[in-house]
DNA sequence: TCTGGGGTCCTAGGACCC
DNA sequence: TCTGGGGTCCTAGGACCC
């Protein structure tokens, strides 16, 4: 059977949960910048109406956001984060199988659906439903390819004779729709690509589908092809209702100010390695390879760039804080070079196993911690129930590195102190 | 002064093997 | 003098996504 997906997108997702509890900023253009308050990262639809583009550092639109008296807000992730789970479970009371896409979209897999006066009727029911429950407006595409549904959705948010809903099943509406889609709006095709697409002439989504899928497969790659075998209407990506186990975690964070000591930046990485260690667990895996980096801003052109990488294996595959922090140690002073004024660090967990399956050698050490799984399991129950932190002795220098956000919004949905009062 | 963070997939090229 | 062919694995880098 043709198989039908249905795109559900939030609309300006971060800008939209910063309003819910603040009806006074109901007219007003918002922007949400990314950690650190660097960039503009989500904006209200009165922002982008002033013309504030995606990514834009905040520093380079300081005058408009006085002259038009832009609200600004830092990342607020507990806030964005308990919204979408709101969202994402409206979406799995009302259709069989959801895949969560990111924390903004969900695709839903309605195959099956014939008519399309069903297909519309269920889009608005969905719209009003997380309206209604949860304050956010969202907008459906529906199609049967994730790359088409995408682009009825993109529409959706275009035209507002569209209510918001768009079905996309038949293929004079596709033909007509991707006549009128520049090539760059196509999912899966950034810029590097749209470059080359229009230097051979290729303007419109419409001129894509059109182009013979083996010649897009010679001059680029397998990943265009489908892409185009998908505008074609032709089901390349499948749904995925269970997300694919990770095969990386990566924490890293650029600093609120310049650091320049050892003691600093390594209180700063074991901080990101006990963090991405609390990702691994949740995984329920372990790993056995650990990337640890240090950088300098590319950005000033009167010091010179430096940037540190290296990787090291642990001897055996763990999910133990402690083991990881020993060879982030090791590697961080392998690449630690003084003089710098380092901007950001990270570190990155690879090679992973399920807990307990590595085969070790004969002459392999055992496992260094005995008390591992239980010692970890209680620092993660301590430290998710917010009952006071426990944290590492190294990471325990002053926290003069810690990001800016300066324009913090209150947790309202996941902080008891926060809570919104009804006078 | 001030430029995010966290992911995935694919490809090319080198090393190595028989 | 003549110097193969086919395969795997790994890594770095590039491209994309939100």
């Amino acid at each position: 059977m043709r198989p039908i997906f249905a795109l559900v997108d939030c609309n300006n997702f971060y800008a939209s949960c910063e309003k819910l509890f603040r009806p006074d900023l109901k007219d007003t253009a918002v922007i949400v910048l990314s950690n650190n308050d660097g960039c503009v990262v989500a904006r209200s639809k009165e922002a982008k109406a002033l013309g504030i583009k995606m990514g834009i550092p905040v520093f380079k639109i300081q005058t408009q956001i006085r002259r038009y008296g832009i609200r600004i807000f830092s990342s607020n992730y507990a806030l964005y984060a308990d919204i979408s789970h709101r969202v994402m479970t409206t979406l799995e009371e009302m259709a069989p199988r959801v895949e969560i896409y990111s924390i903004d979209e969900a695709f839903l897999d309605l195959t099956g659906i014939q008519s399309s006066t069903i297909l519309v009727e269920f889009g608005q029911r969905v719209r009003e439903t997380i309206s209604q429950w949860i304050g956010i407006t969202v907008c459906v595409g529906m199609a049967p390819t994730k790359t088409l549904a995408k682009l009825a959705n993109h529409a959706a948010k275009q035209y507002s004779a569209t209510k918001g809903v768009v079905d996309l099943t038949s293929r004079e509406r596709q033909r007509k729709l991707l006549a009128l889609t520049p090539v760059e709006d196509v999912w899966g095709v950034g810029r590097r690509l749209s470059k080359q697409l229009q230097c051979m002439g290729i303007h419109s989504a419409l001129e894509l589908a059109d182009t013979p899928a083996k010649a897009i497969r010679q001059q680029f790659s397998v990943v265009l092809e489908r892409t185009v075998r998908e505008l074609n209407g032709e089901s390349c990506i499948e749904f995925e209702q269970v997300p694919p186990t990770k095969k990386q975690i990566v924490c890293s964070r650029s600093f609120g100010s310049e650091v320049t000591t050892y003691q600093q930046i390594s209180a700063a990485l074991c901080e990101y390695v006990s963090r991405a260690g609390e990702k691994l667990r949740k995984e329920r895996r372990q790993a056995r390879v650990l990337t640890v980096f240090i950088q300098t801003s590319p950005y000033k052109e009167n010091k010179p760039h430096y940037s540190g990488s290296l990787s090291g294996e642990l001897s055996l595959p763990s999910d133990d804080t402690r083991d990881l922090i020993e060879l982030s140690i090791r590697l961080l002073k392998r690449i630690w070079k003084e003089g710098h004024g380092y901007v950001k660090a990270g570190v990155m967990l690879s090679d992973f196993y399920d807990i307990g399956t590595f085969q070790s050698g004969l002459f392999d050490q055992p496992a260094r911690y005995s008390n591992s799984q239980s010692l970890m399991a209680t620092l993660d129950r301590i430290n998710h129930r917010g009952l006071g932190r426990v944290f590492f002795a190294r990471q325990s220098a002053s926290r003069d590195w810690a990001m800016k956000r300066d324009y913090l919004s209150p947790a309202y949905t996941t902080h008891w102190d926060h809570l919104i009062k009804v006078r």
